[in-house]
DNA sequence: TTTAAATACGAAAACGTTTGCGAAATTTTC
DNA sequence: GAAAATTTCGCAAACGTTTTCGTATTTAAA
């Protein structure tokens, strides 16, 4: 691969030193307007490109923001990552995007790498699998700015960015309740997840308030095997004492119910409404269409990178504050929690 | 941030030569055990992390891979960059990953960034806009490895990762002749896109085999817009003359052709057969759901990368050979082709 | 006219690696 | 026991930037 010109040949093309000649690409103050334009035409002509790992290496930044998500084959995470993106390239960021598959093994690696400098800050959300969090905290203790959204990790004092989970999962219930459903079950990954405990809270106040007993069964803890979860709900939906309302607190939990139902003579709303957390936009397009807690994600992802830019690019900024910016999400109510 | 502990602190600490601790930590045949033994303890000790932009500057090389994709949201794009990202990132190597939201100019932009090294190689598949190449071409002609799939470039001189697009049209096609449609019509982006060049192809020469005559208005032309493409796939659905069978070239267009059916009287597949290229994992769980032509994203991916990790590591490759690897799809007949 | 200030640029160091070369120290060879 | 070969390590340069400091030239002030 051939890098085209340095710097320094571009300076011995001018007959400039190269110290002038960075300043001059640089705008500096210190250079007059007629060597400027000289260097900048030569620039252009010659092609020049600056290294990015010299200016890393000397800067000691590297222009690039790592994001971590769990899967990438979802609609929620590509939306908050098409947000970062919105808002970081303008500034001229680069994004180094990993998945942890759920797997929180392959986030402490991938989190390993990062201790170098590779990237300038870490925008991400946790695995199920994540409880122990001295690898999240060891590099917010070396002063690496992360930050985190939708599955938070409440340990590190960091912004975190969340959609108001407690309130959504909470009207998703009491719609639930208001369709006629008296046995309300709630679909959820790990228990150590921000959003499951949120979100279940919201379950729980839910059904409390309209004097419902919370049943411990029908809290169902998945896993991240489809094939799995499919089997389990379906366990439950064949159980003596099956649920007649999900609230799924996962996109994938939802599909997952759709498919277990296929393999009943259950019918969806009839038998089972179901209303799940979900930012598909085809949710409209299944069978039964499906009534979905829609999370604002392109806007998640343009405030974590706006804060981040705002933190990396002006001089002397503090430390990202510990707070918790919640962003409402909206419900779409479809046929899967009609009563008829 | 902190970046940790030096190489040359770390030799301090050892009271060695920074070139020896370099090479004990290389493993070089050099040293002898008992020393890398204590180099590699202290540097354990000390949480020695090499700074990746001093040795991407020495070494000329970035450990960066630079993945170009037209939209992220979008299962096939999603499941490719998993299957890149799991033979590489056992290598060492990280993901770039970059959208260019079908537009050429942004496609543009992001070369234009790469031209300085910051990426090894380019993985990528074009946008929709996509016809003069030059901008890829520059970048190959440097001597930048880069690498397409699925949307490919013939101009460039590389390797091509495809599947048997011809084929699939060609039996899928085939397929809603013998579920008796009559008047096929073809869904694309753009003409200029290889894919719908070689789907166009098997499609018409399906139609062909059959003594059916293709229609050109049946050809129709989409957009990015999933609103504009609802609405002209409507306008063809509501016409005098309208199709009884679509073979829809993207995923993105058989979904539109689902909403814009919802907005006519018409059902699917009573009045319209439809498959698509695809990969949702959840077509079977449309309404009605969806006869799908499903590529091998994540082998396509792995393949990629496999590739490109051999000619990135191993010593004196050659260059990438002008050559398409096809790697097959598989048809998956649902209830959006069935005849009742 | 002399001196001080401002302007415009260059020399060199630094960022943290890797590596070619040289040179002790040790071992082998004859 | 001397010479040669081998082992093991250090010195210094290099990668391509940015920036501190110094300095020559020009301009302004006294």
């Amino acid at each position: 691969m051939n890098n085209g010109i340095s710097l320094k040949e571009l300076a011995a093309e001018l007959n400039l030193a190269p110290s002038t000649v960075s300043r001059a690409l640089n705008d500096s103050y210190e250079i007059s307007e007629a060597t400027k334009k000289k260097v900048i035409s030569m620039a252009e002509k010659l092609n020049y490109q600056p290294n990015p790992f010299a200016r890393s290496l000397r800067e000691n930044k590297s222009k690039t923001i790592a994001v971590i998500i769990p899967e990438r084959i979802n609609y929620f995470f590509s939306q908050v990552i098409d947000g970062i993106e919105e808002i970081t390239s303008e500034h001229g960021y680069h994004l180094l995007v990993y998945s942890t598959h759920e797997d929180v093994e392959k986030e402490k690696k991938i989190l390993s790498l990062l201790q170098n400098g590779r990237a300038d800050a870490i925008v991400m959300s946790v695995s199920s699998q994540t409880s122990d969090v001295s690898h999240l905290k060891r590099l917010h203790d070396r002063g690496l700015p992360i930050l985190f959204f939708d599955r938070i990790c409440s340990e590190i004092p960091t912004t975190k960015f969340i959609t108001n989970d407690y309130e959504s999962a909470f009207e998703g219930t009491k719609h639930l309740i208001q369709q006629g459903c008296k046995k309300i079950a709630f679909l959820m990954l790990s228990k150590e997840l921000s959003i499951t405990k949120e979100r279940h809270r919201g379950y729980v106040d839910a059904l409390k308030m309209a004097g419902m007993e919370p049943e411990p069964a029908f809290s169902l803890h998945c896993c991240h095997s489809d094939e799995d979860n499919t089997q389990l709900i379906r366990e439950l939906l064949l159980s003596s004492n099956r649920p007649d309302g999900i609230l799924s607190s996962v996109e994938k939990l939802a599909l997952a119910t759709y498919q277990a139902v296929k393999k009943t003579n259950l019918s969806i709303p009839d038998d089972l409404k179901i209303i799940s957390f979900s930012n598909m936009s085809i949710a409209g397009l299944l069978n039964p269409s499906l009534t979905t807690i829609t999370q604002p994600a392109e806007t998640i992802g343009e405030e974590c990178a706006k804060l981040l830019i705002k933190k990396l690019t002006k001089p002397r900024q503090p430390d990202l504050l510990n707070q918790v910016i919640t962003i409402p999400s909206k419900i779409t109510i479809r046929e899967s929690t009609l009563v008829r």
